[in-house]
DNA sequence: CTTTAATTTTATCCTTTGGTAAAATATATC
DNA sequence: GATATATTTTACCAAAGGATAAAATTAAAG
C-alpha cells in the first residue's frame, strides 16, 4: 500500500485553475458536469471508506461512468482524493474565519455553532471524509493543520480570550472551547448512523435539525456566558 | 469489493468461548499472546483506514508474524475484524449502563464524563475503529445499534428525564446530552492528530488529560445544571 | 460536410490482497 | 527420546484494483 504522503504542495484557496492559461479549451458544459458527477461520487465512497478503502470502481460506478472515463477527468485516485479534500477544507474553515471580536461572543459564538450545524447539515459526507483523513493519521491535511489551521485557531483564541477578559465570558479555555463546538456540531454528520439508529431522525428533518441546533446552543451558551 | 454484512449472529457479550467444549486444549501462553498481538495490531491499522482499507499483511507485519500464520489465529479478515469490535463494543458500553437514579445528576454525570475521556485516553485506537464503522454505515454494527443500544440509551434517557423532572436538572433533551457528551469525549480520541497538530497535546499527557476532563465537566455541568 | 479536438470504450497490464495447501519446525506429553 | 499435536513457513492462487494504450465515438469549428 502506497503510503499516500504530501509530495506536492496543497494549494490551499483555490485549484491552480489547471491549463486555462494554457489556452485549452477547459470546463466545457460536459466538463464541469461530470467532474462535478465525479467529486461527488468520490465525496461518498471516499467519507465511508476512507483513502484506501474506496475503489475507483465504484466511485465510476456511482458517477455512471467506465473506470478509464473516470481517469480522464482525474489522473489518478490520488489527485482525486485532493480534489474532494481542497473542497472540503474551503468551507470547513470559512466559519472560522469569520469570529469577530468587536461583536459580543454571545453573538459570534452562537452564530459560529449555527454555521457548524448548518455545515453538519449540508456536507454530512464531506465531514466524514474530513473525519477519515484526520483519522488515518492526516496523511494529506498534516502540514495544513500544522501551519495554516493552526494559525487560524490561534488567532480565534485570542478573540475568545479577549472576552474573557473583557468578562463578557467565563473563564474558559479558548481551544477546549472551538473543539468542544467542532466536536458537538460534528458528531451529527459524523455519526449520523448511529444516531438514525438510536432516534430514527438525522438533520435532513428539518425539525430536527433546528431541535438539535437549538439544545447544543442552549447548552454550550449556558456553559461559558457569565 | 464485498460487502461486509453480518451474515452470522453478532455475541454481544462475550466471544462464544470457541472450542473449549471441543476438549481442544485452547489458550496456551503462545495462543494467548499472539491473538493479543494480531488484535492490538489490528486495531491500529483498522482504526486508521477502516476495515476495507487495513490490509493484513500491514497486521501481520505489526503483529511479527506473516500473514498465512496470523490466518492460523482468526481465519479471516471478518472474523478478526469482528474480534475487535467485540472487545471495543464491550468497554463503549459499559459505563453507560451504570448511570444510576438514585444518585444524584451531579455526580453521575460527572462520573460518567471521566470514564468516557477515560476511555479515549486509554483506548484512543478503539474509539475511532468505532467512529469509523459507524461512517462506514455500521455494516456490522447496525443490528447491535438498533437493538442493543437502542435499548440502553433509552433506558438511560428516562434516568435523565427523572432528574429532569426531579429538578435536579435544567430542562435538557436527554438523548441529545448523551450524544453531546459521546460527541466531546470521544472527539479527543477521533481527532487526537488535529489536536496535537493545534496544540502539540495528547491525553497521554496526564496534565493536559486531566485540564481536558476538568475543562469539558465544567462547560457541560454548568450548561446542565439548575 | 470536413476536419479537428474532446470524450468514451475496450482490451490489457502489473501489483496488491485475501486466502489455501502442504511442508517444515517447534512444543508438549508419555 | 518417541509420538502426537500445535505452530510457523514457503509456495501459490484467483480476484480486485490502479493505471495505460489505443481504438472508436461524439461534439465543435470552419
Amino acid at each position: 500500500m502506497t503510503p499516500l504522503t504530501l509530495n506536492q504542495g496543497f494549494p490551499l484557496p483555490a485549484e491552480p485553475d489547471a491549463d486555462r492559461a494554457g489556452g485549452k479549451r477547459r470546463d466545457s458544459r460536459i466538463q464541469v458536469r461530470n467532474r462535478e458527477k465525479i467529486l461527488d461520487a468520490a465525496t461518498e465512497f471516499f467519507s465511508m471508506y476512507g483513502y484506501h478503502g474506496a475503489t475507483l470502481d465504484q466511485i465510476a460506478g456511482k458517477a455512471a461512468m467506465s473506470k478509464p472515463n473516470l481517469l480522464y477527468y482525474f489522473s489518478s485516485k490520488k489527485e482525486l482524493y485532493l480534489a474532494v479534500l481542497r473542497d472540503i477544507l474551503e468551507i470547513w474553515l470559512q466559519p472560522l474565519k469569520e469570529l469577530d471580536e468587536r461583536e459580543s461572543p454571545e453573538r459570534e459564538i452562537s452564530a459560529y455553532i449555527d454555521q457548524k450545524i448548518k455545515f453538519s447539515q449540508l456536507y454530512p459526507a464531506a465531514s466524514r471524509v474530513f473525519a477519515n483523513e484526520i483519522a488515518a493519521g492526516a496523511p494529506v491535511l498534516k502540514p495544513v493543520l500544522d501551519s495554516y489551521l493552526r494559525d487560524i485557531v490561534k488567532k480565534k483564541a485570542r478573540v475568545i480570550r479577549k472576552w474573557v477578559k473583557r468578562g463578557e465570558l467565563a473563564d474558559v479555555d479558548p481551544y477546549h472551547l472551538i473543539m468542544m463546538i467542532w466536536a458537538v456540531t460534528q458528531h451529527y454528520a459524523d455519526f449520523a448512523v448511529q444516531i438514525d439508529s438510536l432516534l430514527g431522525k438525522s438533520l435532513d428533518d428539518e425539525r430536527f435539525y433546528n431541535q438539535t441546533r437549538k439544545h447544543i446552543k442552549r447548552i454550550l451558551m449556558r456553559g461559558i456566558l457569565k
